[in-house]
DNA sequence: GCCAACGTTGGC
DNA sequence: GCCAACGTTGGC
């Protein structure tokens, strides 16, 4: 099993968003490096949900991989804000994962806690001017962060 | 609201 | 293929 971390604006799609909705469809990810991890993702995987652009950003939960490669339907929809006219149906060229609601952490793990406690070079989040919305999260670091929640 | 860092676009 | 210009992200 994969671990992951998921970026979202809370005021766009906060984890209560998510725990309300049990699922949601992973969609509107306009990046290529983000891209390939969505579609890296196999069924079972875990997520961590990362609130950003907050006061102050800090993962607030964990979700788990429901589905994988499914096209994201954004793509297709000339209203949408994620339209890619280049995408065709033949030939999508964005892909996601439907996720479910795992848990809220009873305390949101800090971005400076986080950055007390692990290296740039272990998690990515942590690099200088990282903008991905999706990333990969080594297995010995995801447990070290889920053995992290609740602790003060 | 500012701005550093990064990705993308498009002219050449 | 280079690179300047532009748009976006996201912490602060």
């Amino acid at each position: 099993m994969n671990h992951w971390l998921l970026k979202s604006e809370p005021d766009v799609f906060s984890i209560d968003d998510l725990k309300k909705q049990k699922t949601t469809l992973w969609d509107g990810v306009r990046n290529y490096q983000a891209r390939n991890f969505l579609r890296a993702m196999q069924v079972g995987d875990l997520a961590f949900f990362y609130h950003s652009s907050t006061e102050p950003p800090g993962i607030v939960g964990l979700c788990q991989v429901l589905e994988t490669h499914i096209a994201d339907p954004s793509q297709f929809d000339p209203r949408s804000p994620y339209h890619d006219p280049r995408s065709s149906k033949d030939n999508p060229r964005w892909w996601t994962v439907r996720v479910g609601f795992v848990e809220k952490f009873e305390r949101m793990i800090t971005l400076g806690v986080l950055r007390a406690k692990f290296s740039p070079d272990e998690l990515l989040l942590l690099r200088r001017g990282n903008r991905l919305s999706v990333m990969p999260v080594a297995a010995e670091v995801a447990e070290r962060i889920i053995a992290m929640k609740g602790c003060r």
